[in-house]
DNA sequence: TGGCGTGTTTTTTC
DNA sequence: TGAAAAAACACGCC
């Protein structure tokens, strides 16, 4: 569920929790969710010092001393969870526990154990594959309709659905605001991306650039699990236009909102407004 | 109770 | 090379 809405959150909830902050121990309770091993996080950890928070798509990085990074993915149900009550009860599948001064600790929780925690170098960080091919930041005021025309250009019989979900055309969009935007934009999430006009990929830009700050000013979309680093809900989900609304009326025009399968995934639009081909 | 839906990235297949 | 499908995982739901 975390876009990048929610981790931007997360970061800004977590902001003035982690800086200057010096690790004083970890538990690790499920290794499998570390890269590289856990001994490695164990030797190297305590003692430094937390420096600042970053945001790269859906990616959280927390720059430490010594050069070293941690970088966290959330994926589907993954949280980071602050805490100064040592004594409160660790929720379950609580798979690490950063301890801090004054018994302050940082929990990584993650139901479906998708998630995952690196520990790199900062020259090294773009060994993180996924990190490293990310596309723009589509919430940067240099993010235009002619940058993401120009990653949209190996991708022209890919679905518009399918290639705005790829983190390599445009970082972190997921599958909820991909519909948001695209309901915004006017256009049918099978479009193929070639088929789009100009006029539209900027539609496409801008709708995308909106529907993430609209959510990013409403503290993000809590549907299911997602919660900022203070365990604080968000509002954007009272405010979706098309997405998980199956059968309600388009706030537009009224037409009945559709769900469809669009590669495996539930996709939401409005069959009146969101056209399935293009202009003539 | 078992089988499906959930949503992201990586890996595999065509 | 690129598009689509499957795999990774655990739980809620009906």
């Amino acid at each position: 569920m975390p876009e990048l809405p929610e981790v931007e959150t997360i970061r800004r909830s977590l902001e003035p929790c982690l800086t200057g902050r010096q690790i004083t121990g970890l538990q690790i309770r499920h290794p499998g969710i570390l890269l590289p091993a856990a001994e490695a996080f164990a030797a190297i950890l305590p003692g430094l010092r937390i420096l600042a928070l970053q945001r790269r798509g859906k990616y959280l990085i927390l720059e430490l001393s010594e050069d070293w990074c941690l970088v966290f993915h959330l994926r589907m149900t993954g949280k980071l969870l602050w805490t100064e009550d040592p004594q409160s009860p660790v929720p379950p599948h609580t798979h690490l526990i950063f301890q801090f001064e004054n018994e302050a600790q940082l929990r990584f929780n993650d139901v479906r154990r998708f998630g995952r925690c690196w520990l790199v170098r900062r020259e090294e960080m773009e060994r993180i594959s996924g990190l490293a091919a990310l596309g723009p930041e589509p919430i940067r005021s240099d993010f235009t309709a002619e940058i993401l025309k120009e990653k949209l250009r190996h991708k022209k019989n890919s679905k518009i659905k399918c290639a705005l979900l790829d983190q390599t055309v445009v970082s972190g969009l997921g599958n909820i605001y991909v519909d948001e935007a695209l309901f915004e934009a006017g256009i049918h999430p099978l479009r193929t991306a070639g088929s789009l006009s100009p006029e539209e990929i900027h539609a496409l830009a801008e709708a995308a650039r909106h529907v993430l700050q609209q959510s990013i000013r409403r503290g993000g979309t809590s549907l299911r699990n997602y919660v900022d680093g203070l365990d604080r809900q968000g509002e954007n989900q009272y405010h979706l236009q098309v997405f998980r609304r199956e059968g309600e009326p388009c706030p537009v025009c009224g037409t009945p909102i559709r769900r469809m399968k669009i590669a495996g995934r539930s996709s939401f639009f409005c069959p009146r407004c969101q056209i399935a081909h293009p202009p003539c």
